[in-house]
DNA sequence: CAGTTAACTTGTTTTTTGCAAGTAACTGGA
DNA sequence: TCCAGTTACTTGCAAAAAACAAGTTAACTG
């Protein structure tokens, strides 16, 4: 079914991490939720990407199976759903920031933020434990 | 063609890298090159994870083409080529390092190898600058 | 110069994605 | 309380990519 199947199971942990989160859409679900906050279905669907409704609802599904993201419906709107990042999850923060620093390098038409890029320099920490306060 | 056509060409850091070697094979590769010192196609064709002709053909093609790799005839044996990374693709050692972390944490049958992963910790830089080093 | 090795290509099938439409549950206002 | 709109999806189909199997070509090796 899901993009969890294709599993290697090889042990490597390169592969393993490829094997949970490393396809076109995981990890920018991951960064709407860090980078901009987003939490809903509707908010990751409005993203600039485009990713299909099919795709989204699936990559929802594997990733909080694989524990990385919590889905809770919200209290106040029933029809709401409210996804955010387990520990697990924010855990991913410092794969993101490493490739925001990379893309920072070598995309001649980067819109990386200064201020992301400037605290990944000089207080990396603090800023993925902001973030982990944030998920909270 | 490639998988360099289907770029999303938003300006996010993130979605650039995905774009770039966000798929399934492309950081396999450059995992052979950087922790198993893999060169030949003959070598990831014969990795564990059982990367597919055409697959490998066309990663290989795609990240010379993004300058991530660079392809060079053996001049000891004219059939061999030899694939290395350049120096961008020597900058994404840490987002592979960071995989790598991330793994070891909760891959329960992981089988990263315990000096990598307290190289990690102690002396990363280093460890970037040994396999940027090994890479010449 | 015949056999082998290395790096691929070319078809074909299977899987995944992308796109367009629908549906079901809930909400807020008349 | 009914009804339009919102929210989170599902379903079906076409297109793209990956997996699988089988060549092909060029260069070494005995």
């Amino acid at each position: 079914m899901a993009s969890s199947d294709k599993k290697r199971d090889t042990g490597c942990p390169v592969a393993f991490a490829l094997d949970t989160f490393g396809d076109r859409w995981s990890l920018i679900v991951i960064r709407d939720m860090v980078l901009r906050g987003f939490r809903t279905y509707g908010e990751f669907l409005g993203g600039r990407e485009g990713i299909a409704t099919n795709v989204l609802a699936d990559r929802l599904r594997t990733l909080e199976a694989e524990g990385i993201i919590a889905r809770a419906r919200d209290p106040e709107n029933h029809r709401k759903i409210n996804y955010t990042l387990t520990d697990k999850g924010c855990d991913l923060v410092p794969v993101v920031l490493e490739m925001i620093r990379w893309s920072a390098k070598y995309d001649p038409g980067t819109q990386a933020s200064k201020s992301v890029l400037s605290r990944i320099e000089t207080d990396r920490d603090g800023f993925v434990e902001e973030i982990r306060a944030r998920a909270r």
